[in-house]
DNA sequence: TGCATTTTATTTGTCGACAAGAATTCGACA
DNA sequence: TGTCGAATTCTTGTCGACAAATAAAATGCA
């Protein structure tokens, strides 16, 4: 006895509607199919998820608690955008929680935690054999969201999740620039760092760490500079 | 043309609700006046501050967000509890964003920054003077927040003051026994800490914050086998 | 009396409606 | 034609009401 309805909206129930909408835009966001500076319509979103705009806004006030959008009072809101001109705070940060969480996860982990870690290695390093950039920066942040679970320091978790949720917005923008062959040095260095971490090596683990996110941020700046160039270009 | 009403509720406007809400329960929950643990009524709420369930609950998703309320689906909603257990992941974070903003701070400041640092120093200072414990806590607060704000990264600035109001409920648990002599020594810590930041010594800030920090962390540590001895000899 | 089950009461999640602001359209006038 | 102001449309913030989910009370039974 199902409908067509129970498909297209599967049997919403009570209590599961801010989640649904909060989960759904927050992936719209960081995957750029809601790109920054979307205006974000209450009503529509009621249509579209079939629900009264009660639930909706429940859903954009947490989504603004994590700055993911931008409220203006009694106006209009929209995706929050992307500050290019302090992208050195964003990658101090980066940094710092890379090598923290490693740190951490180099003295607290258990051994459920690598079976977690070693798992979300494969699902990168295949991502990476397939050549499917998406997949890599999808992978890659769950990867390092494991690490940091294995820390077990919920306060570097929580802004170690936002920063790895802001990379994943910024990545999206130059995901094309992933064919090159820097993607399997990553494989490597995440082997190593997999390594160092069973060991509870926790000084080599800051070393690794740092050189790996430093890796990852100068690529990003990489990225940056050839963006430059194209909009000098045309 | 006065009512009394205008007095209790001073004629809100529209908009204002939820940010109004927010900021009292805010304050209720860090100073404990809310204790942890203490159930929280909507329809009580809605009563209390003469408005709907609508605003109330925008309130409390917003507080549930950063940690301060628990809530269960479809069931009651409180204030969370203070994690004694897990109590060094909160210090790990605490020493190591004291010394990533003064680090920033000695790297980012402006002249506008060091005013406000002094400001807040100034009244930390009275506040010492004046053995008044809870005004001691909140402008110590203030103070390692403004030298978060001098450095100038968003990142580190919405986790140190996270962590600080965790702090502020932790302490208020303990202020009586802010009468030693330890709030002196303070002061002539803070007054080092601004003079390494003035002089952009990025290297003796990191060294002094850290010490500083630790200094309280070791504090906080004493109150609680205090507070555990108090239980035992009950 | 003690335990299981039904009934009632309380509380939460959602809804549709309305009114206040803001944005937009329209029209008057220069 | 351009500009200012009034009127309209749209969006948001708030409200009161209702129904689902849970908790509490009442009832029945051993």
């Amino acid at each position: 006895m199902t409908n067509i309805d129970a498909i297209v909206i599967p049997e919403r129930k009570r209590g599961s509607g801010v989640k649904m909408v909060y989960d759904l835009l927050r992936d719209e966001i960081l995957d750029l199919v809601l790109p920054p500076g979307s205006p974000i319509d209450e009503v529509q979103l009621a249509e579209r998820f079939k629900m009264s705009r009660t639930p909706i806004r429940e859903a954009l006030v947490r989504l603004s608690g994590e700055g993911l959008i931008d409220t203006l009072p009694n106006r209009s809101t929209m995706v929050s955008n992307i500050d290019f001109l302090n992208m050195h705070t964003f990658f101090d940060a980066l940094v710092l929680m890379y090598r923290v969480t490693t740190r951490l996860a180099a003295q607290y982990h258990r051994a459920e935690d690598l079976r977690a870690i070693r798992a979300h290695q494969a699902e990168f390093a295949a991502a990476v054999q397939a050549q499917d950039a998406l997949a890599m920066i999808a992978t890659n942040a769950a990867f390092h969201s494991a690490i940091a679970e294995a820390g077990r320091n919920p306060y570097f978790i929580g802004l170690f999740n936002r920063l790895l949720d802001e990379g994943r917005r910024i990545l999206r923008l130059y995901y094309q620039s992933y064919e090159d062959r820097l993607p399997q040095r990553f494989v490597d260095e995440h082997e190593e760092l997999i390594a160092v971490i069973a060991e509870r090596d926790v000084e080599a683990a800051d070393r690794l760490a740092r050189a790996h996110a430093e890796q990852i941020v100068e690529q990003i700046r990489k990225l940056f500079v050839r963006e430059e160039r194209l909009d000098i270009a045309l």
